[in-house]
DNA sequence: TTGACAATTGAGCAGTCGTTCAACTATAAT
DNA sequence: ATTATAGTTGAACGACTGCTCAATTGTCAA
């Protein structure tokens, strides 16, 4: 335990609950994976495609009539959703209709919902 | 709904389609709101604050050893967290103790984790 | 094959974010 | 009062992010 005072500025005031804190602790990487995860959720625009996905598939044009942006930045947010697993493209001709790709999209927006709307 | 295209770089291909989800879209302020809910927990350090907390509360320096960091830094975070209304923090004479503010949070963790872990 | 349009991509820019650093406040002990 | 320690804060710096713009791909129709 020691070797963590030559990287921290301060003195270790409650040795037990950091141990015990350190043995509940997620696995690290599990962690990141999680942060990145809810780095996608954060971003309006992002939040914005997928609340309009929830009502059923839309193409990017659609998609960008809706939000009033370039289909070139709804396509760039769509990388980062195809990428995060949180949207399905479908190709059908010269048109790509995208459609939430999983259900805990649903349930983590939900979750989030009650949280902010529950604080004053 | 034609007073789009002055914005957009295309033509309304399912108007219909644009209309509905329109209609049921979530309104605007909630959706940035939620966002912002989602930027705060998408940064690993507040995420690996978040998990430690999950264990009991926790003072600054216990953290910063924790996660190998320095006061000023987990300060920092806790300020964000706490902004989010999801720490709350008890001085008890020099030491401030931050707690999970909100049990939402356990919640979308696990959501989350369900996610993550679901995917290839 | 040529033209048109949906969509994607990469470079570049402006704005945001997380950490560091130094200065500061707050509380307690001597 | 002085000193020490826990915590907070603001400025500054580098890294990252989202959008724009221009160029490009993919598909269909003439």
């Amino acid at each position: 335990m020691r070797e963590n005072l030559v990287f921290c500025d301060c003195d270790v005031i409650h040795g037990d609950v950091v141990e015990a804190a350190r043995a509940r602790m997620i696995d690290e990487g599990e962690l990141y994976d999680l942060a990145d995860f809810f780095k996608i959720m954060g971003d309006s625009t992002r939040v914005k495609i997928l609340c309009a996905l929830d009502a059923g598939e839309m193409c990017v044009c659609d998609l960008a009539v809706l939000l009033n942006m370039t289909k070139s930045a709804i396509s760039h947010q769509l990388r980062s959703l195809r990428q995060a697993n949180l949207v399905r493209p479908r190709r059908d001709g010269k048109v790509v209709y995208y459609a939430l790709s999983d259900d805990h999209v649903r349930d983590i927006f939900e979750k989030g919902m009650e949280h902010i709307r529950e604080v004053p």
